[in-house]
DNA sequence: GGAATAATTGATCAAACGATCAATGAGCGT
DNA sequence: ACGCTCATTGATCGTTTGATCAATTATTCC
């Protein structure tokens, strides 16, 4: 076997891979590779797989994490925590702005984080192996997110009672199939998502006579 | 260890499981129970796990399935293939009835399908694997039962040009993230999804002026 | 009731798995 | 130029995995 390997990272040109990393670089690495691998195979993935795509030998990715578990939980704090916007709430309460500018803005912005292959597929394989920051997560956002888009749509409604939560969860889950639909399915979609959640939105308002 | 166990089917009056079955009831068995094993942790589940599940040795389930990808094809046979209503299209297609009543029927026998716990998760997680199934499924449902609805609800519309296909898959995924937050998320959910199925209907059509 | 049939078992294999650890050698300071 | 440090390797352990097969025993038929 060669020493000196290549990177597989697409064309960095520092040509070949230096062997020896600073620790918290090689472990941003490791962790980088893992949510592609992981999103990609799922995470029975294998640590042998996992380190071969990685340059990398096997035993390698146990210094740097004390298991495979430990090594998951660093993947999902890098693709839920480190993303979510704190300020999606103010965004959205903000009646300044016309509630279909704000629902746009908010989904637009959302759509970009989990339309995203690594995010969609890591989000639904944790979810089915029932991993509790999922819930964590969807509880937060219909506890926060969803619920405050329920308030603004009753209080922006000249009919009479306006949506009720399954209503805004109905909206919701329209808008992120899309994704499902891209990157679980893998079926051919607009590679612009935009119309289709303009349209979903002016729909909504429209029904409830929220709009304009 | 004890020869004579007990099914853990949960009440059939037999009592103590009969030792050896006909093979087709015994092919069925382990079928239905692949299903549900495989449905809850996962197409990566142990062949040792599904058969300690249904009382019998690791090495029974070889003798009727030749390899764990041949089980799990059996599953994917009962699951899609065995459960598929070749009317639906007649259905959404009769327009003495009217287009609300059409879509209302075929969501509610739709629905009754996909939000089932087994269906929901085998399909969430042989989509994940890349099954062609799945696919083949999908595009089957978005080029015939889909389409038929688009064409269906362009011809009730009285305004401009009705919804496009992106608009279909909207109301459709809106209505199958029911089945996902409930299966797949494991979150509280209604029980009956008849109320947010006719409210997502309704308003679809309200919004193409394609009602009454 | 006893022999024939075959459904089922228990033991076992080779490969693959997560994990461990002594040995190695690249990169740094001096 | 050289030695020290520690990131990295290669070999290996104990288990678990899908799969095989001769031995066993429940069931059927006469």
């Amino acid at each position: 076997m060669d020493r000196y390997r290549q990177t597989d990272d697409g064309g960095t040109a520092e040509g070949a891979t230096r062997r020896r990393l600073p620790p918290d670089e090689r472990r941003r690495q490791i962790v980088d590779g893992a949510v592609a691998f992981f999103a990609e195979v799922g995470l029975d993935g294998k640590t042998r797989d996992l380190a071969r795509r990685l340059n990398v030998t096997q035993s390698l990715l146990f210094k740097y994490f004390s298991s495979k578990d430990a090594l998951i939980e660093a993947v999902y704090v890098q693709v839920y925590i480190d993303r979510l916007s704190p300020d999606w709430p103010d965004l959205l309460r903000d009646r300044t702005v016309p509630l279909r500018d704000r629902m746009l803005a908010f989904y637009t912005e959302y759509s970009e984080l989990i339309f995203e292959y690594e995010w969609m597929r890591i989000f639904m394989f944790s979810g089915l192996a029932g991993a509790e920051l999922n819930r964590r997560y969807l509880e937060h956002m219909g506890g926060t997110i969803l619920k405050l888009l329920l308030e603004e749509v009753r209080a922006a409604s000249r009919t009479g009672e306006g949506p009720d939560m399954e209503d805004i969860w109905n909206l919701h889950g329209g808008i992120v199939y899309i994704g499902i639909r891209r990157h679980i399915y893998r079926m051919p979609c607009p590679d612009n998502p935009a119309p289709a959640i303009e349209s979903a939105v002016d729909r909504f308002l429209r029904a409830f006579a929220a709009d304009g």
